[in-house]
DNA sequence: TATGAATGAGATTTCATTCAT
DNA sequence: AATGAATGAAATCTCATTCAT
């Protein structure tokens, strides 16, 4: 008695649905005499906890349709090929395109915050801290290639989507807020003036900003270089 | 007597209605005295020789939509119903919409160089022309306020449209190199390092686009103060 | 005892209201004795399993639209309509109208193909295989009376159109050759002088076809007579 | 005192529209003193007996759009650029398409119709007109390579086109006719029974269509051949 | 939970024809 | 007789979303 897979021929027309219904499984068997038996159909019972999994596997595929097709041409097809299930079971964990395009964009959010703030954590002095900031925010398109290119593509929906304008402030504003936070202790050691802070923590922003999208538009030879100076020219104006 | 160019704005398309002589544009000359002589008449009609003013007038509508609806949603439908005219005749004037986006895409790049140009063209000394240009880019989200919302919505377009891309990265290479000469002239006079050439100029057009880019996403409460301390910052650098 | 496949037609998408076994097919076997025995049943959706039915039902509809209309006036639109469904799901089943037209070609083409090599295939002699193909190319506009118009709407096309053009070229080669060997063993027999087998092959093929063609517009009055005269007409030449 | 041609900018941007006025001319000259002066405009009166010219140059033009685009994409836009005129002005000549698309079909027909009467009236005797007429129609896709496209473009529209369809069969009847007058003669003179008058014409043309459009579709390498045991065929089927 | 078929609105693009002059 | 701008209908194609099961 041995397992075999089904011959094609065997089937009517319809039967092949039989496979790609996913959580099925046709079992059979040999008869004695060498024939195949279909012995029944196990459909399996659905898989307790798949939830957040599921939707982990949508928004990965998600972000590379974005990568791939960009903003314009992003489609819930797509996606749903990408991540091989089918378009309709995306609207079983996610409400509409936009609740996904939303749920891509927090994660990318969260992942490149924490980035930053292990990196910061490390240190303990406020030079260091800086120092290790400047570094991290600078290193973003380095560890995390895909970042800026997501970025950008829903800054230009930005102001036509209520709903992602409001996330992107909020992301700027914790990262240059963190960035607040050390620059108080500079304050509070009395290397820093106290109106420095806020402008400071605006140029180095933009400043990040700016030289990731570059890198993005331009194929720049000395990216590493250009890093430092960053780190440099903030250091600099400190001083 | 010289021969004189009509003024363009004497002839409307629609002025031809005002002439005795019907359907035609009188041509001029100045006489020994100041007096103007009718020389003759050019035969024209007034559904002909559109051309100019119409391409005109459908960019400026196009500009209109990009920033009303986004390159997301910009439609050929919403440009015509803006220039008020029937869809069909935008194909008259631009191949394509790809076509009409990018023409729309030169016209603000060359705006906006020329802009640029023409405040330090006014300057001999390079620490004054170095200031000019620190201010004229930064002052760009004021004079021309749609250009970098325009540039958002083209730079995302840009990893996924073959003609983009080339005249965004040419843009900005006239920027920067353009820079690039001014600070040419501050080597020459010693008070510059010429490595730092390259990497000043990266950096301030990185800050330049980044300063914008936050403007566009944030309600910034100090953007003036912002401009000056941008100025201020690779003031302090070029020390 | 063997298993059986499912005869189709037992399945329309519709009959599966008629199971007790709710939105199921049966897996049936043949007994040692003949008996029909269920052995199971495989879960399937209505909606689900179309593909092979509804391209069947968008060919036929398309070649509907394609003799009402032609091929300049075929509109999927129209097609879709036809075949009452909405223009989307063309798009579904079929990559673009490009796609579809060469599937309701290629449709045509083995259809007829089909039929010529049948009636060839129920003889063994030569010179009634011979006169038996005659007969099948030249019974074609009757026994399938839309090829020709087909045909002649994508000949039309061919040299606008890469995809055609080969197809249409590989048909007639096939058709050529298959008389071709037929004809190879009236060489060997010694009716034939080699050489003439490739020019008699394109004369039988030109004939046949210039014969269809002036039946699509002419009304000829005497048609079968004409047919049989054209079997005559080739049976005289290889005496 | 010197004509000399008008500089671009010393126009409104109106006047340049003189220039496109095809059947209009600036009269210019020198003053004592090197201004320009326009003494005038020379509006041309509209050439007398242009009529037929002007049509043959449309349809000449239709004719390579046809060829080159096929009876699908032919445009009334192409068609007035090739003949480099506007398209307003087909309306002048052409009551609309469909119009110009018959004339174009009535001189195809017409040239051919002419060369294998010409062929043919070269000789008196019976078998030698016969040859002739076989050898000229077998001929034509050598002598006018563009008519069997042409042709194919509009036999597939015909079914489709209450104009075309006519032409087409009257121009086959017409070439069978005379076929059939020169197959009179061979009655008269005992060579032929007159049975065969209709089913030979008819199976002439055929054939000798059915060869033109292989050509057309199949790169034949041995063409001339062809056409040879063409006339043979025909020879051989009524001795 | 999962499938993928189906819908229908909307976008781009083409083009015959008209029209004012 | 000639221009080419303008219209608007129609065609192709895309895609978010729904739905029966």
């Amino acid at each position: 008695m041995r397992l075999q897979p089904l011959a094609n021929q065997a089937f009517s027309p319809f039967t092949y649905n039989l496979f790609h219904v996913k959580h099925s499984l046709p079992f059979l068997c040999y008869t004695f005499y060498g024939h195949i038996l279909l012995m029944g159909v196990f459909v399996m019972s659905p898989k307790v906890g798949m939830e957040p999994l599921r939707r982990q596997q949508i928004i990965l595929a998600a972000k590379d349709c974005m990568l791939q097709y960009g903003f314009g041409h992003f489609s819930i097809k797509d996606v749903a090929e990408s991540a091989t299930l089918s378009t309709g079971v995306i609207y079983h964990y996610f409400k509409n395109k936009q609740d996904l395009l939303v749920q891509v964009l927090k994660e990318s959010f969260s992942e490149t915050e924490e980035t930053v703030r292990e990196a910061v954590e490390k240190h303990t002095a406020f030079e260091e801290k800086f120092k290790a900031y400047l570094e991290a925010v600078a290193d973003v398109p380095k560890q995390n290639p895909d970042f800026y290119l997501i970025l950008l593509n829903y800054i230009a929906q930005s102001p036509y989507n209520e709903e992602v304008q409001p996330l992107i402030t909020k992301f700027f504003d914790h990262l240059r807020t963190f960035l607040e936070e050390i620059l108080e202790e500079g304050v509070e050691q009395d290397i820093l003036h106290p109106e420095t802070k806020p402008v400071l923590s605006h140029l180095v922003m933009s400043q990040a900003m700016g030289l990731a999208f570059q890198e993005q538009l331009l194929p720049l030879d000395n990216v590493e270089y250009l890093r430092e100076e960053f780190v440099r020219l903030f250091q600099k104006y400190i001083e």
